[in-house]
DNA sequence: AGCCAGGCTCTCG
DNA sequence: CGAGAGCATGGC
């Protein structure tokens, strides 16, 4: 057991909140405690979180797990990856900064005081949920993603249980596409999932390099050039897998409606009105959005 | 029952 | 070029 520290403000409960709920075989978050499988160093470590500290003096205690003795440079990746998941060292002053004149989402922030957007582990996990997302409804993706999750992740028994971890990309390119059919997919989308694989395979994508020393354009441009990624695609990718904050999916219909309901007393509005709109954000527009989401999911007015 | 769901590609005209 | 069909499957 260790301590992570992290840039104040963070609330723990409140970042953590929308993995209630979620697969305890996958990624949890119930009773204080999160927890998640990762692969670090090669080998599966289950993590577990909880909060020992405050918004404003915010520490973590990590236990971590594995059916294999641990080195201290295994524990130094892991803590680095549970920094990134929930984007610790992000500044949230400076998003509160960009918005402080701005009544709607100051009102907003103020309620979700010290709310981190978390991440996935890699950016291809991102990248494949937001493949396994176009056009369909979540609840449906959720499924097909679990599938996905169990059929082709690596497994770590521990204690009689089975934890599972996101598959990786050279697993998903040898599997075949009536495979990945079977998981609910339909037959394009199978091969989009399979073909973005294989490009990181064959080394010709380096998705987990491009969150690093890439402007915005050039990781935007790079993946939409990949067959079934679109702009939708790709912003999404980079907010919830890169953590790049300014990515804003103005096309996201979900995201437009409860901009709506915020914004435009839920008279329907398109991307480009979306687009206006976030401009009032200032930089941080996907973490602006993200707060959106959360305050409809917790039915805060304005 | 049928239509829609947090898009994208491919095919026509 | 722009418009339109087709896609998988769970929920309403």
């Amino acid at each position: 057991m260790f301590l992570i520290e992290a840039l104040a403000p963070f609330n723990f409960d409140l970042s953590a909140q929308i993995f209630s709920g979620g697969d305890k075989q996958i990624r949890q978050y119930a009773d204080g405690k999160f927890s998640q499988v990762l692969k670090i160093n090669e080998r599966l470590v289950l993590i577990i979180l909880t909060s020992v500290g405050t918004v404003e003096h915010p520490k973590i205690a990590v236990e971590i797990k594995s059916d294999a003795l641990l080195t201290s440079d295994d524990k130094l990746k892991a803590a680095e990856a549970i920094k990134f998941i929930f984007n610790l060292d992000f500044d949230l002053c400076s998003f509160y900064g960009e918005i402080k004149n701005e009544p709607v989402m100051n009102h907003i922030a103020l309620l979700l005081n010290g709310l981190k957007n978390p991440t996935t582990p890699t950016v291809f996990e991102a990248l494949t949920d937001s493949i396994v997302e176009q056009q369909i409804s979540l609840k449906v993706a959720q499924t097909v993603e679990r599938r996905l999750i169990k059929n082709f992740g690596e497994k770590l028994a521990l204690d009689g249980e089975t934890y599972y971890v996101y598959p990786m990309p050279q697993k998903i390119a040898k599997v075949s596409i009536s495979e990945l059919q079977g998981c609910g997919l339909s037959e394009r989308k199978a091969e989009y999932l399979k073909g973005s694989a294989q490009l990181i395979v064959d080394g010709k994508l380096d998705l987990e390099g491009l969150k690093n020393n890439q402007t915005p354009q050039e990781i935007l441009s790079k993946l939409d050039a990949i067959r079934g990624i679109g702009i939708w695609t790709a912003e999404l990718t980079m907010l919830r897998g890169m953590q790049k904050l300014y990515a804003f999916p103005a096309d996201d219909l979900g995201l437009r409606r409860v901009i709506s309901k915020y914004y435009c007393k839920d008279k329907p509005i398109k991307a480009e009105e979306a687009s206006e709109i976030a401009k009032l954000w200032g930089r941080w527009k996907g973490l602006a959005a993200f707060y959106l989401i959360i305050a409809e999911i917790k039915g805060l007015e304005v």
